[in-house]
DNA sequence: TGATAATTGTTCTACTATATAACAATTTGG
DNA sequence: CCAAATTGTTATATAGTAGAACAATTATCA
């Protein structure tokens, strides 16, 4: 009675844990992905203390020089309400300044600083570097292309 | 004096905006293509109230029955810290349930009820067309395939 | 022109996702 | 058997994001 019925077939065979039926999802692997990559952009700036969100807001800053606030929010996809304590910080560390344009005088103008424009040299170099990094683990430039190609026919045109 | 000096090279040519300092980033349009399919994962799955994470869970759990939190939870990178309400909203449902195996009392292994497995029929045919979806916008399977490898290459073996 | 609508920056609030610490119950390993 | 590790859980803190409301200003257009 107190036979374990012996298993007929003789097998334990340890199951083995499935995790196809998630990351075969093109979603899904490409959340993973794009943490794992933001993860490691955040561990080479962290002696900078710089969150993707700070240095893409400054290197469109650099491109832009002038911009409005609510034009630098809306290219980042950041609502313009929370935009405000991102260049509040900025603006503390001396990197970024707001000016008031006399043609419109709700706006607030955008620029660097002497010391922002020292301090995004360095940080475009950082960035530079870890762009190496991605397209070496791609395979290569041809590679890191067919990736931005990919990556381009899932955005939205507009 | 009201001249307003007219221009010696007659070009107002209202300067644009660049905006290829980001999106010429991996990273960048990697996210950017990432949160832009998880809008779309969660507007398809708005009818069922069901998130990506939601789902993702009942899929592993649907793979792999009985499976404690702590494997789930470390399958989809989720701190079991956080997974417990997760978990408690997937029950409280009717989806999913709790048992706790005779061999290790201190974990909860995991079913989907008779409930739950009608109900992830209908969510993966969701999820299997919004995937169709997702690869004719790449272009057919083999681009697919082609981004799968490339995003794979970005991930940590291990 | 003057009334009305729209824009911009801002504050406040709320909600989701995530990270860490601590704890009890239990199991594991010397 | 005792110490260490594991599991689920609670509590807490922090980012990131979304919406409403507001004042100041500018644009629209009848």
């Amino acid at each position: 009675m107190d036979e374990q019925h012996p298993a007929p077939r003789a097998k334990p065979a340890r199951r083995r844990f499935h995790t196809d039926v998630v990351t075969d999802i093109v979603g899904y692997r490409l959340r993973r992905a794009q943490i794992q990559v933001f993860q490691q952009f955040i561990a080479r700036f962290a002696t900078h203390d710089l969150r993707p969100a700070d240095y893409s807001t400054l290197a469109l800053i650099e491109a832009n020089p002038g911009s409005k606030q609510i034009e630098i929010a809306r290219a980042l996809g950041i609502k313009r309400a929370n935009f405000v304590a991102l260049i509040n910080g900025l603006e503390s560390r001396g990197l970024v300044e707001r000016r008031q344009p006399a043609n419109d005088r709700r706006s607030q103008a955008l620029y660097l600083t002497p010391h922002g424009i020292e301090q995004i040299a360095v940080f475009n170099k950082v960035q530079a570097d870890f762009e190496a990094h991605c397209i070496e683990r791609l395979g290569g430039p041809a590679a890191r292309d067919q990736l931005m190609e990919l990556l381009g026919r899932l955005l939205d045109e507009e």
